[in-house]
RNA sequence: GGAGGGGUGCCUGAGUGGUUAAAAGGGACGGGCUGUAAACCCGUUGGCUAUGCCUACGUUGGUUCGAAUCCAACUCCCUCCA
């Protein structure tokens, strides 16, 4: 491991963030001698951004910690073209009002993360439909066309995965890398950015960019690429049963995003405390030497960090605490997620396959019969066996809730209105 | 513009007139074992007001008692030629 000057590259490979970066010396030296402007790009594609972008996000945040300025740039722009990256299908397209809605939503997190302001090393947020949609089509050819080369262009993953898999890539998508690219170039002269920073598989993006920038502008500037967020299975992360593992809270609750977290793999926790906490390092280094079921100790603070940076220290206790009364004590947690049905609804007797769906612990009806025929699903830890079976008052436990699970991990609480 | 090949479920990919809601693998989920882990073993994997009905093999129409399978047009992709 290269041995680096700057607290901020030293923060981050220290960590475990760093992949790859276009001239690691020099960007060393320019983050210990001035203030650097390095911006990652968001698109607009979802209500919330994921856990697959937390670790770009962390990066902001180390890189505004590091006395450096961060930029958001939100793709209000590029989402109206639809990045290929790890792509088999194009895009749907999204109306304008859709993606200014996914906007709206994706914003949020960012206050939890960064210092937003007018000061040298606050966050600025921007968004490139600000200068993409008033490009003039000939003139953007002909200066910045014709620094690109197909030739090269089509050597590049996104473009060479879609083709050797014989799907389809429109022209629409394939000037993509060309308005990332410039991007780059037009917050370099706007904001005086030096850095794009981005997963690995924004790699290809982010050096036409910087290639960009030194041809049209003679501009150095620099890009910096992390990991992707894998689990040392190898899988993908950021998928649970209920699908993506969003960071809005109302598209995924504070208890899941905790669960999360809490279910990494024995062999990621060193890894993602690293990465996605601020625990001190030597404090890390103790907790990953766990072994065995003591491990779990290390997971629990691991989720709850996270959780804390993500939602705040109060929510994430009490996520924790739910989960310690689920788990640990076999008792029905208030704090568990819940739904609310109407008294009159359940004196009427509700179907258990319905409430199941409403509880968000199956995607259809056929699903929740599956679970109850394989013996998954309980009402106030008891398996329910009939399909048929109604929920009634009667089940309303002391607290005045029905408890319902699928598998021994995913609880739900039935509230009445 | 010409010739040939192709479009199947979340993904890869079999299937060339009926027993096909569609082989197999992957993924995902559930069960077992555990530590709310991994690995491994078993099971499930279109929807519904459910002994039935609906939707589904690029799109639309046709042939047939019956079509993912045959025909026609359209559309998109691949390879080669121009």
């Amino acid at each position: 491991m290269v041995t680096y000057k700057s607290d901020f590259l030293k923060e981050l490979s220290a960590r475990g963030y760093l992949r790859q970066c276009t001239d690691e010396a020099a960007l060393d030296k320019l983050a210990c001698d001035e203030i650097i402007t390095a911006y990652i790009g968001f698109d607009c594609t979802a209500p919330s951004l994921h856990v697959g972008s937390l670790i770009g996000i962390m990066m902001l945040r180390k890189l505004q910690q590091a006395g450096h300025r961060p930029i958001v740039l939100m793709g209000g722009g590029t989402t109206r073209v639809g990045d290929p990256s790890g792509k088999d299908e194009t895009r749907q397209l999204l109306t304008d009002e859709k993606i200014a809605a996914n906007m709206a939503g994706i914003r949020q997190v960012f206050d939890r993360f960064l210092t937003f302001g007018d000061g040298p090393t606050d966050a600025i947020m921007v968004d490139n439909a600000d200068w993409l949609d008033e490009l003039n089509y000939i003139a953007f050819l002909r200066d910045y066309g014709r620094h690109f080369t197909i030739n090269r262009m089509l050597a590049f993953d996104s473009v060479k995965s879609r083709l050797d898999r014989e799907h389809s890539l429109t022209f629409l998508e394939f000037n993509y890398m060309i308005l990332q690219a410039y991007d780059f170039l037009e917050l370099n002269r706007r904001l005086g950015c030096r850095l794009q920073m981005g997963g690995s598989d924004q790699w290809g993006n982010i050096i036409n960019g910087v290639e960009l920038a030194r041809r049209v502008d003679s501009a150095e500037v620099f890009g910096l690429t992390t990991e992707l967020l894998t689990t040392s299975s190898g899988a993908k992360m950021g998928k649970t049963a209920a699908g993506a593992v969003w960071l809005n809270s109302d598209m995924l609750s504070v208890y899941d995003y905790w669960q999360f977290w809490r279910n990494s793999e024995d062999a990621d926790v060193g890894r993602f405390l690293r990465l996605f906490t601020e625990l001190p390092l030597d404090e890390i280094a103790k907790l990953e030497k766990l072994e065995g079921s003591e491990l779990n100790e290390a997971k629990k603070i691991l989720a709850t960090e996270a959780t804390a940076l993500m939602h705040g220290r109060a929510q994430a206790e009490a996520a924790s605490e739910t989960a310690r009364q689920t788990f640990e004590e076999g008792q029905t947690a208030q704090g568990l997620p819940s739904v609310e049905v109407s008294k009159a609804e359940l004196e009427a007797g509700m179907g258990l396959l319905t409430a199941l769906v409403q509880a968000g612990l199956a995607q259809s009806n056929g699903e929740a019969r599956r679970h109850i025929k394989a013996g998954a699903a309980k009402v106030n830890d008891k398996p329910a066996k009939d399909e048929r079976g109604q929920l009634t008052l009667d089940d309303l436990n002391e607290d005045g809730v029905v408890k319902l699970s699928i598998g021994k991990k995913r609880h739900a609480l039935l509230h009445l209105t």
